[in-house]
DNA sequence: TGATATGTAACCCAACAGGTTGCGCATGTC
DNA sequence: GACATGCGCAACCTGTTGGGTTACATATCA
């Protein structure tokens, strides 16, 4: 696994270069067609929302992929936000990897 | 891409079953362990809640995984929900092939 | 009996998905 | 110029959900 260095690419950026410009579709239109108001469409496409399971599976439906091509690119960028937004889950400890990876409990034996 | 057949794992399953019962912790220790309210991993343990990407780093750093295999199961699970809560998104009519992978745009020349 | 763990309900707050309506702007067309 | 269309976006509304605290009943264990 290779940490993510730049903010990921928005889903919405990929409906709109590799699908709306590509097929000279318009918001309103591709919309309709995904059965979402012009406006759900427009923030994503904006980068101002986010692809939902349902909008994924639409989405799979519309474009002949599957829901997870767009799940995942969402989840990349929700994940790089939430690192970036707080560094709040860094201080939680780690497991030390010994009692991680043995049948060693956590507070069994206080030391040795 | 292989269809899911069942219903996904919880995340929830994963951490009690897999980390909480071999090490012996309580969901109250692990809830301090992992700076959140005894209550919020609790909902997960029950699956109840879902894993926020804040919590799958949480969870990454303590049990040394990635943040991206719990925000996996999560999607996965979720997915499968909104596959199976509502059969609107099947509605949802295919853009044609021949025009989707070619220079045609959905638009021009009706048919030819 | 007393301490601990746990599920869960009640409450509160913030955020977010999605919808509708409408406004202002840009562009294209007649 | 006048009108239609596409679009970003702001309001406004509703429902859901994450997360926190407090509290209670239950269960288990020393």
């Amino acid at each position: 696994m290779r940490k993510m260095i730049r903010r990921p690419t928005h889903p919405g950026n990929i409906i709109k270069e590799d699908y709306l410009v590509p097929l000279s579709v318009t918001i309103k239109d591709m919309a309709e067609l995904l059965g979402v108001s012009r406006k759900t469409l427009s923030k994503i496409i904006n980068e101002r929302g986010s692809i939902t399971p349902d909008m994924a599976l639409r989405l799979s439906r519309a474009f002949d992929t599957t829901p997870d091509f767009w799940l995942n690119l969402q989840k990349n960028y929700d994940l790089w936000q939430a690192e970036t937004a707080s560094k709040e889950w860094q201080k939680v400890k780690p497991i030390p990897p010994n009692i991680l990876h043995s049948n060693a409990t956590l507070n069994s034996e206080p030391s040795a």
